[in-house]
DNA sequence: TTGCAATTCAAACACTTGTATGAAACTATC
DNA sequence: GATAGTTTCATACAAGTGTTTGAATTGCAA
């Protein structure tokens, strides 16, 4: 099997780096240094940098999208085909959340480069980007079967705003320990989990009477 | 004063440029050709192109700090020292969202370019980002006055959820707008606006009584 | 006009990037 | 153990980056 050490190696370290650090100022010299393989073996046995970034996304794309639909499967079962909104959720936000906060041991390298991948969207990424979207259709889906009486745009701007505050949070969680001084506890992940979806389950869920009141109140 | 006409050309093309398409694949070549001025003068009148990058930054950040600052205080000596909260949240997410969203042509430069700085944050931008913390920490006590029933780690968490869901919605509106197939219409600003602010002042004014319950029920 | 400082310019520099090359080392098959 | 195919290695390459240089040009004061 001509033991892929080598790939593997460049893999890991690859992920690793890009976690870390992000795309933006990780070389390929960065990258075999760290997997202690040479140079021309990133080419070699990728053919290019683009393409092992894409390698790398497509692995960790299809693997945490099935995880994260085996939980919703599994929800949905138990409750004869609808789950409750919370532990839709849940299996939307949680994992990535858990991989990204918590105590440094218990991060997950995955998670983590998944993050900077839809942060930075570089461009062998954008372009496979698409799969995404419909990985993001299956929740919507669940959304819509446990919240029969909302409408698809209000499930997606839920579903949109449960995103945001769960990756927003990830990635300044420095600033909110800073502007909080401390006081908002980043380390307590199941807390986070539950402000996340129970803000979100709230603008699922309440009604939106005043919503477009006061268009500009405020406006100068 | 030596007319800076060169000066502020090669401002306005790289906040122009670098808004459009962010810092990663913007060149000093790109900027200079795009301000029709010769590649030297970068470094002429600017020593570097980090000191551009941060002149570039400083010089609109106090801009809509102060932009923000002024509403808010508006608002607030209207309310006699306190302001509704809807209106403080939409003092602090409303610019940021009318800059960026809506028609091409009413889009801000300004708005655009601070959100990529806010995104890709950059080591000159970085260095200097402090100041947006004092900046949140202001509209933090705008918010305990209007809230003073409220703990300072609901009220940052308040304060950390309306900026994601309203950087996220800028940053994410291709993929919103693809994923709901053109439903959600991120053309009519206020109707953002309108959904952010209900959704944050949501998260702020409920009771958080079951919040903390189901930890892990969706854990595999 | 003359002189001097500020500005512009074309060109080159030093450096980093991803990629390509061809020889060397290794591995497995006969 | 010889040989063919795979993998590794040091090195070089071409392109792009921000920056520097020193001469040309400009604009203004004496």
């Amino acid at each position: 099997m001509a033991s892929d050490h080598t790939r593997s190696a460049i893999l890991a370290a690859a992920e690793r780096l890009y976690a870390d650090r992000g795309f933006g100022d990780v070389t390929l010299r960065d990258i075999v240094a760290e997997a202690n393989v040479n140079l021309a073996a990133v080419n070699y046995h990728f053919g290019s940098k683009d393409e092992l970034i894409a390698e790398l996304f497509v692995t960790r794309s299809i693997a945490t999208n099935r995880e994260r639909l085996r939980e919703l499967k599994a929800a949905e079962e138990a409750g004869g085909g609808r789950a409750p909104i919370e532990v839709i959720l849940r299996a939307l936000v949680g994992p990535t959340l858990r991989g990204c906060l918590g105590p440094e041991n218990q991060r997950s390298t995955a998670a983590r480069f998944m993050i900077r991948a839809s942060i930075e969207s570089v461009p062998p990424i954008r372009r496979i980007k698409n799969r995404e979207i419909d990985h993001l259709r299956k929740f919507a889906g669940a959304m819509r079967r446990s919240l029969p009486d909302r409408s698809d745009v209000d499930i997606y701007w839920g579903l949109n705003f449960a995103l945001a505050m769960a990756h927003h949070t990830i990635r300044e969680s420095e600033r909110l320990t800073k502007l909080s001084e401390g006081q908002c506890d980043l380390d307590d992940v199941e807390d986070v989990v539950a402000r996340v979806v129970s803000v979100a389950t709230m603008a699922l869920t309440m009604a939106k009477a005043e919503t477009k009141a006061p268009s500009r109140l405020a406006a100068r």
